[in-house]
DNA sequence: TTTCTATTGTTTCAAAATGAATCAATAGAA
DNA sequence: TTCTATTGATTCATTTTGAAACAATAGAAA
């Protein structure tokens, strides 16, 4: 390691110290969805070879979830997200591959908890720019992961897991579809995110009786077939679905 | 505040420093079971006049769970308890309320983030015994809730939602249940936790289809009328459905 | 202009699940 | 021996689901 790189280290090092929390850090699993495409924002720190989740630390008196916010928005310059916290990764040596050309007194290299969140966004709206740390920030296709860095690989799987849980209790991911929608768009988000088939009329039905569409008078017109019809959300009741979720079972 | 109040308290703030990682707290959930009747664990700090969670620190190289569980068996002499992490607390004043006539540079007046978790045991098998730092650990009704300190009333509503929620997906509590049991026990169980009564038909018919119980050749003798069947876990199917999940529902 | 075609909107029908009620069995109490 | 409350299990109507069908239609092809 140069004296160059050395120094800028201790600087950085320093720097975190005075103005960061200890042992808290934060991850977040970013989806993005375009297209009947789904992605995930991954970056490279620079000197690092392998790719991880856009994380970062907690500032002394900052909210969490402005913490989580911040640190999307410096990897990524999006905006506001909705963000879900799903799971606390800590295991005590869960760096320790990650930074073991580091000297130990590196203040990023002491042991930190994580604190997980996923995001689900729409990827076109949005060309990640690395930041100050990071050599490479891209959307990589779910089909074609590199292997991560960390426990990254594991905090992407369960956030997966999560976000597909998480339909069945609320109408996520709605949020990242435009204003106006077709049903079959809709119907392409969910089996993307499931990666599965869904049968077409079955959608449509318990997308229905849902009652957080509100059918338009308008259609998509200018693909080759019939123009299907453009829906929106009823939005009082998608709030309402969001808090009180959309099935109980028992 | 008396010398030796201070005194103690200035060196287990030293002690505190030592031995555990700063920043990052955990705060347990205990719902206990028991013939019909839910009860949560909560606590009495020393010098504390409102009620709290159990909750304790990370040592610095301790695992997540393990110190959960460690926390947990000293302020109730609990053994192995299965634990769900479900949510995380970290406002940046949220203890202020709590340690306003502590000195400042107290260890455990910092900022703290809270790892949560929560979990489910039969409280007539535990008499709580109060620890090194507790004056009161007991077994409150969830009915009879006193004022909580902190957030842990916030804490408390959010283990139980989360609680009920994993019903639909886990055949959780069941592992509080003794390893004979009939039915009516379990359907008593369900209802407590949703605070719901249930369909008895129904119930019974849902549960054999899960496939997780094992009929027994015994009846469960010396209550009046009819001796209801007694019931284990098919453990093999259990184990997967924990995995899977009771449904999907997409 | 007419015909064709793939896609969409909606309905149908069988199968499965659910809700509510019923009936037989039975352990202990009266 | 009879009575009674509870349990095990089933029935039946209703609702939901799964799978398929049919009608409508925008643009492509002829």
């Amino acid at each position: 390691m140069t004296y160059k790189v050395q120094q800028k280290l201790i600087d950085d090092s320093n720097k975190n110290k005075e103005l960061y929390l200890p042992s808290v850090s934060i991850d977040c699993t970013v989806f993005g969805f375009s297209e009947g495409i789904l992605k995930v924002l991954l970056i490279r720190l620079k000197q690092a070879k392998q790719w991880g989740l856009p994380g970062g630390y907690l500032k002394k008196e900052e909210d969490l979830h402005t913490a989580a916010q911040r640190i999307l928005r410096d990897r990524t310059g999006a905006g506001e997200i909705f963000l879900n916290h799903f799971n606390t990764y800590g295991a005590p040596y869960r760096s320790q591959g990650f930074f073991k050309d580091y000297p130990d007194d590196l203040w990023n290299k002491q042991r930190f908890i994580s604190i997980a969140y996923y995001a689900l966004i729409d990827f076109s709206t949005l060309t990640p720019t690395p930041g100050e740390y990071t050599k490479s920030a891209e959307w990589i296709d779910l089909h074609e992961l590199p292997e991560l860095m960390m426990d990254h690989g594991q905090i992407l799987e369960d956030a997966l897991i999560q976000l597909r849980r998480d339909l069945n209790y609320k109408p996520i991911g709605l949020n990242l579809l435009p204003p106006k929608f077709t049903m079959p768009e809709l119907q392409k988000l969910y089996e993307t995110l499931l990666d599965k088939k869904l049968n077409r009329g079955n959608f449509y039905r318990k997308m229905m009786r849902y009652g957080i569409l509100t059918k338009l008078n308008e259609t998509r017109k200018g693909g080759a077939h019939k123009a299907p019809d453009l829906y929106s959300f009823n939005q009082e009741v998608y709030e309402k679905t969001l808090k009180e979720g959309l099935q109980e079972s028992w």
